[in-house]
DNA sequence: CTATAATCAGACCAACTAGTCGGTCTCTAG
DNA sequence: CTAGAGACCGACTAGTTGGTCTGATTATAG
């Protein structure tokens, strides 16, 4: 019909995203994502309506990518063990292993971002980063209650609050990273979290390391 | 020497606060801080020179509280039990006690906003958070070897990133208590955390549940 | 070839922001 | 009593922000 506008679209979500992630949304201006992407007013405003909805197909795009993580290291854990426990412990530990790299790439979590930014877009966006962490809450709640039954912890345990306790892991080291500057903080707070699975479990920390993709 | 500013001093700090544990630093605009403490843009020029010099003050206030607290629950630990594994439990179950409060009353943890506006305000502010924040990691670590000495952990473990971890699920928590629209979230979380010291020492989770103030 | 719609460019605007400044009030030292 | 210094007031300003608008530039359908 006309030219591609796809590329362009493109190259501010990358832009945008990285700015973001280092600024936060309601510091990261739309003149200054202009800038990053080489683009201009007018190819903005006519990809994204407004500064909202940019935010809203940021989250999107992130979330979608976040679960995806989730649902293939579920896998890739499946795929070591058959035991729900081990698969729990090896599961941390293939986010260990992609930790540093991680927090290089990421200085924070977009969800963090935007916790204080709530009145730069509307709920629907809220949705999405909610959804998307009671998802990981029912996956994580699902393999950690099958591990449980073999398992039995060795004092009662609120399940749903371990599940929540590796996001909230997440988060909390994204936080503490930055505000101590201390990129090996993510990878030993994950294994603390992987020790914490272990022992609650009665499992080996470290079952015959899992191999990466 | 003249009429007493202190009192209109507190006032803009108070509701200054306020604002930013909700909306964050830069979000927070002078003029909302003058309508929220029925101020003056000459009063608050006055008491503070720039917006920096608030946000400095602020966050002075907030780390002197903050590190109150956690000496006065260390102590009050220590009223408990010589053991310091014990002690370690003891110390997060005073703040589980507390939780529901603590999260009723400040949305957020003032470290946590600060992250995102880290162009608004001088390095010195940003000393004042690294320096708490290691404060809690050196007292509690203390303590930590202290107990891993009586009570050998049942694999060796890191025991730095286990004080880190303390102060990981707080923050984390705070982050997700907003995300989530959870209360509940931030007493539940740090019942993980003390399930875990509780099974790393190999001390009762719930040692006679400790008397409060 | 041409019409047409999508894509992009950038000058422009109204609202908002941190900070200024001249002036007023109030207390207390002497 | 009074002079001066600290405390306070609020209109004003220079700069920034998200968003608009007029046009120019493609690429393809017919």
């Amino acid at each position: 019909m006309t030219r591609n506008g796809a590329p362009t679209r493109q190259r501010i979500l990358d832009g945008a995203e990285r700015l973001v992630l280092e600024y936060g949304l309601g510091a990261t201006t739309v003149d200054a994502i202009l800038r990053e992407t080489n683009s201009s007013k007018g190819a903005f405003f006519h990809h994204f309506p407004s500064k909202n909805h940019l935010a809203r197909a940021l989250v999107e795009r992130y979330a979608t990518a976040d679960l995806s993580l989730l649902e293939g290291h579920l896998a890739q854990a499946r795929e070591v063990s058959d035991d729900p426990a081990i698969q729990m412990v090896t599961f941390l530990r293939l986010f260990e292993e992609s930790a540093d790299e991680i927090v290089a790439q990421h200085p924070s979590c977009l969800y963090v971002t935007y916790m204080f930014d709530k009145d730069l877009f509307d709920d629907g966006t809220n949705d999405v980063i909610l959804r998307t962490l009671t998802t990981w809450r029912e996956r994580l709640v699902e393999t950690l209650h099958r591990a449980a039954q073999a398992h039995p912890p060795r004092s009662p345990v609120d399940l749903d609050a371990v599940a929540d306790h590796v996001v909230t892991t997440f988060e909390g080291a994204f936080i503490l990273t930055r505000a101590m500057n201390d990129s090996s903080l993510m990878r030993r707070q994950l294994g603390i979290v992987r020790h914490y699975l272990a022992m609650l479990f009665d499992v080996p920390v470290d079952p015959a390391s899992a191999q990466s993709t």
